[in-house]
DNA sequence: ATAAAAATAACCAAATATAATCAAAACTAT
DNA sequence: ATAGTTTTGATTATATTTGGTTATTTTTAT
């Protein structure tokens, strides 16, 4: 990759995610901190982004509306930090599985250019590894939601039905200790739960407020996920109960 | 090879890839690094790319064709007037196929929000059509290009299978009357053949300069065609051909 | 408030890329 | 043909980029 294109990628990924940390930077462009660190210095000086410890933010004072993305700015922060706990559980050679949430989204924007297979259902998701030359993205196909951007419906869950994972990252809208892991939207619970059943390992994405809700399908049993990564806003008594059920907890850290 | 073809030649390669290094362009070329380097001068004076530190990164982002399509940027106004046409030919309710070319990308960014099933291997079509709330799409999956941004593959084409539609709207990198239609890449033409054994009706969509030309694979006889739209820039010799051979053909005028 | 941790700036050195220069080769125009 | 121009490749000196190291600053936690 040429200086240019590190530095368009760099104030692309700024303006995207509103702030990037050098280390995410560092990690996503394959070179070390102190390189992205001068990167940043002259994008400041050019002012494309403003610098600040441990990163830089976007300038882009009114960026156009993205029509595409629902603007969740709720627990963003928070989702980011899932994510870059996350991304530490992917090793070269995995075949894994993001689904089309929000968080699986900033996983695959801040996921080095490692060898790796990815099976998705958002578009989002695809369009962000488009740029990762040594990422190999396979969609399933199937009816597009609009709202989400991804693919649900029979055809995506026959289409999963060709491949086998090691590791799915997913995403809930509730998680509760007795009645197992929710979702709002029935298609897109029945494609978790088919991306559940061909994973050999299953890693749950929540943060902190969804622990104790119930949405209004479950997809899938607390027995079924082999780990949870959440943040560290979450209730202590849900930490100590998911301990006695023998559920392995990871609390992302700021 | 003239300088002026290796100049060409390494605008349309910086066009194409998004950005090429000196070395690289170099052993193309066979000529050395500092003929590169004094052509890459020259052609950044001339504005036609923009110079980088070993190599240099295309300029040429304007507005409707980003980056990452594969073909030329050139014949946008003939595959506009051509688009402009072809939806001429889809009625409420249709079920119909774009495929994964510029044409039917500028076809879905017109198309009336009417009642319509869209099947398409190209994301962004279904991007496109993703604010249309009339319109369902339907995308197969698969592997994905990144160049292209399209799904390819076995599991696109045995996606396809699931699906019969009455219009298909394709294009192509070659119409030749002996030989037939042909596209430069076979994952790309094995998914169109597919599109074409499940369609009722065929829409050919070539510019003028596709025909005589002949690409890498050949997908389809022009008897499969049911009907060709191209632009007035056709050369009339075809025109009287194809009426011999009996293939339908329209001319999208300005 | 103070200690520990994290991030940064300021170096340096190695690798790479570039610019400048010159001579040979190829092309142009008389 | 021949003189003049342009292009090219080779060579050398110069620039830039990058990663590593260390001291310093800033932030965070106690």
């Amino acid at each position: 990759m040429l200086v240019i294109e590190r530095h368009e990628m760099i104030v692309r990924l700024v303006n995207e995610k509103g702030s990037m940390r050098v280390s995410e930077l560092s990690e996503i462009c394959n070179v070390t901190e102190e390189t992205i660190r001068r990167d940043l210095d002259r994008l400041e000086q050019a002012g494309r982004l403003l610098r600040s410890h441990g990163g830089a933010v976007s300038v882009a004072e009114q960026q156009p509306e993205d029509p595409y993305m629902e603007r969740e700015i709720t627990r963003m922060e928070e989702k980011k930090r899932i994510a870059q706990e996350a991304i530490k559980y992917i090793e070269p050679r995995d075949r894994i599985i993001l689904d089309a949430s929000t968080t699986a989204w900033y996983m695959a924007s801040i996921l080095p250019d490692i060898p790796l297979t990815v099976l998705t259902n958002s578009l989002k998701v695809a369009m962000e590894l488009s740029t990762k030359e040594k990422i190999e993205v396979i969609s399933t196909g199937g009816i597009m939601s609009a709202r989400s951007l991804s693919f649900v419906g029979p055809s995506a869950e026959r289409s999963l039905d060709a491949y086998h994972v090691n590791k799915a990252f997913l995403s809930c809208k509730g998680v509760h200790l007795g009645r197992g892991i929710s979702e709002s939207n029935e298609m897109q619970a029945l494609v978790k739960r088919k991306m559940i059943s061909i994973a050999d390992r299953v890693l749950l994405l929540a943060d902190h407020s969804k622990f104790g809700v119930q949405a209004f399908t479950y997809f899938a049993e607390l027995s079924q996920i082999d780990e949870i990564i959440t943040d560290d806003k979450i209730d202590p008594q849900y930490v100590q109960q998911l301990e006695e059920m023998a559920v392995k907890l990871t609390v992302a850290l700021a």
